[in-house]
DNA sequence: GCCAACGTTGGC
DNA sequence: GCCAACGTTGGC
């Protein structure tokens, strides 16, 4: 069981969003470290999502692997704004998990929250110039963030 | 295989 | 909207 962060612009969807929809391809990430990242997830795992590009900024509940990585259907249509044409039916060049709501936390965790946490510095996503979009959480960090996000 | 130019991300 | 920090591209 592996613990993971994605981040999301909610203006493309949110917390509320995956709410309503139950479940959603996690599609159209256009990053080699990124992909890689979403290949190793595993059904199950426990994912940990992050609000980013729109105040506040920050971790505003949890997901699951509902399905490990398929090859992203937007590569092939051209009409995308993520199609990629070097990508082949045969060797397709980016994959995407399935992602299934889980819980909205009761209190929003802002970065500013997550950067006064000692305990949390070595996290990848706090790291300076960080923009990865999928970053690896250990399990101590996931239980930290989850506490922050779900005491009362 | 280097690296300059360009594009993108994302906090502020 | 700015811009620092990255990632990618493509000429050589």
């Amino acid at each position: 069981m592996a613990f993971w962060l994605v981040k999301s612009e909610p203006s493309v969807c949110s917390i509320e969003s995956l709410k309503r929809d139950g479940a959603t391809l996690w599609d159209g990430v256009r990053n080699y470290q990124a992909r890689n990242l979403l290949r190793e997830m595993r059904k199950m795992d426990t994912v940990l999502f992050y609000h980013s590009s729109e105040e506040p900024v920050g971790v505003a509940g949890l997901c699951e692997v509902s399905k490990e990585a398929v090859p992203d259907p937007t590569q092939f249509d051209s009409g995308s704004k993520y199609f990629d044409p070097k990508s082949t039916d045969e060797s397709p060049r980016w994959w995407c998990p399935e992602l299934r709501f889980l819980r909205i936390f009761q209190r929003f965790v802002p970065l500013s929250e997550l950067r006064k946490e000692k305990s949390l510095s070595g996290m990848t996503l706090l790291q300076k110039g960080s923009r990865l979009s999928v970053h690896r959480v250990s399990e101590k960090d996931f239980t930290k963030i989850v506490s922050l996000g779900e005491r009362s």
